[in-house]
DNA sequence: TTGTAGGCGTTATCAT
DNA sequence: ATGATAACGCCTACAA
């Protein structure tokens, strides 16, 4: 079935045809009727490949993250389908993994199918060579990293203030009389680094233990979590609370100091279901993901309709509290 | 940069550009260099539109499930991207929502981009509109079902047995003198008949009390499942096992349970990162998805090269005991 | 080994 | 309001 067949069981040209198929003013009432009617009984669809190369576009967004298996980018992707798909774009999904090599070759899969725009989750990509290809791929497409950011021509950053999100909640902890706050995390990604800064910025200025034994960075697993506190515990490290990047460090360090027989409040980050399924519950600090990628996908229309849209646009973050610490 | 393009720069046809391009043997080995090196200059890239135009396909698979930001999902599609990825393949991403209406539409939309197959994790279709939609889908594109199954032309399935999984279980707990197994489950796609069939049948087996207040169908909510258990013992209800058909539900029945200062073995599904996020962590009925995503990704490849593929394979579960439940 | 030309199914620009 | 036709970029059978 195509646009030539419709037009000859109705007797009229592919041009009109076409008209309707595009929604044309220009075509009367009554051809129209039955040009509707024909594609419907002949179950018409017009070939997109076709169309696309007409018009250079599938409607296809390229998203791209480290792994979808992990809880949080999974939601993001999870919330970017959605929102696009209530207006009528696709999604190509493409995971670079958290190994190091040659992560830009999934920019370039991306190219070769000519999406009309990328949307980055979080930051799949720190070395040089990956970042002058993603800086390549803005000059043709735009490129949206959510929860992330690079300041670049064409390049459009939807971030989370964790920074302050991270300092607010050493100060709540001050405020709760705690001194030295051991801060666990994994990774230096953007919101890695600004997670780190609002806590040595936190720390400072509440005029906490600056003790450099309290910032550990490990492996995002509950076996190097325990272990790395229990160590610090039996090596007499003081800490009388912890602040961790993610849910699970949260969880992982809680089970080590409930195990030595302590307690005192814990917090993790990204407010993911594994915080709830902890005992005691994780209190998180949650970057609203629903937040980042509504607007993600807003500006993207924005972007489509050559409207005027801001390089970088940051929302705060929110403290989800739950047993294992609770300020107020 | 077209094909028109390279092949004057080099002073040939496009005939013979687009023959280095799809590799055929019928060049001179100068003529070949020279285009390919050109290319390489002028940094061309095919226009995958019209390719698709000539080829009818780009090398698109669409994907479907409920919902990516399950965990269960979301490492699915992570396993299948990967090894799809491998043979240069893209993933169009679809997520139907676990809503009742309309699902088909889904369906309907990676049709509409001609996606060369159609990949379905879990059981995203229970309407018979949705389900006839399907069994269209099939007879232009195959189909493949990951952890679900319908038997129909060209529609494929790679499940775990989950359901002799199950019974297994039941008959671990047996062995170690349970007599009364409660069972918690959320939906009966497939895999929820498969498992709670094998929990019925291992009840039967080993001659277990087979009330029916023992088998509770719920949301699938830490709330709702602590709320549910806790009121089971409140009302008398004796049980001295818990089996679910996912983690979570197996994380709130042990809150649950441990918050009525009781103790008992507690067993989930789907062996998932929570298993291990609760205390005492969880032991889980692992359906195997790595493996069930690597072969469905094989079958495939196997589908597409015109290869005799089976219509059902049936891979084991394993279990993975933790704390919640040693029985060896 | 290389070139010519038709076909893939649309959209869009002209005419009429 | 409608039709004829070029253009989109590639593949490939057939010719040379």
């Amino acid at each position: 079935m195509t646009i030539y067949d419709i037009a000859e069981k109705c007797g009229v040209s592919i041009a009109t045809v076409s008209r309707v198929l595009n929604g044309s003013s220009r075509v009367s009432a009554k051809t129209k009727e039955k040009i509707l009617l024909v594609m419907k009984e002949q179950n018409y669809q017009p070939n997109p490949f076709a169309r696309g190369l007409g018009l250079n576009s599938m409607k296809m967004i390229g998203v791209l993250c480290e792994d979808v298996s992990d809880s949080f980018y999974a939601t993001a992707i999870s919330l970017i389908e959605s929102y696009l798909r209530l207006i009528d774009w696709n999604v190509i999904l493409g995971c670079t993994g958290r190994g190091s090599g040659l992560k830009y070759k999934h920019l370039q899969f991306l190219m070769e199918k000519h999406v009309d725009a990328i949307i980055i989750i979080g930051t799949p990509f720190n070395h040089t060579k990956d970042l002058d290809y993603l800086k390549n791929v803005a000059k043709k497409r735009p490129v949206i990293m959510v929860n992330s950011y690079i300041k670049h021509n064409n390049i459009y950053g939807i971030i989370c203030d964790e920074e302050t999100g991270m300092s607010d909640i050493v100060g709540k902890l001050a405020e709760k009389g705690c001194k030295s706050v051991l801060y666990l995390y994994d990774s230096l990604t953007y919101s890695g680094r600004q997670k780190l800064t609002g806590y040595k910025k936190g720390i400072a200025t509440h005029k906490l233990d600056e003790n450099p034994l309290l910032q550990n960075k490990i492996n995002r697993s509950l076996e190097d979590v325990e272990q790395t506190v229990k160590k610090l515990i039996e090596q007499n490290v003081y800490f009388d609370a912890v602040v961790t990047s993610e849910d699970l460090l949260a969880i992982g360090a809680q089970r080590a100091i409930l195990q030595m027989g302590k307690n005192m409040p814990i917090v993790g980050c990204n407010n993911s279901l594994l915080a709830q399924c902890a005992t005691p519950m994780i209190t998180s600090l949650d970057n609203q993901l629903e937040i980042l990628c509504r607007e993600a996908v807003e500006l993207l229309t924005k972007l489509m309709n050559d409207k005027e849209v801001p390089s970088k646009m940051i929302f705060p973050a929110k403290l989800y509290q739950r047993e294992s610490f609770i300020y107020a």
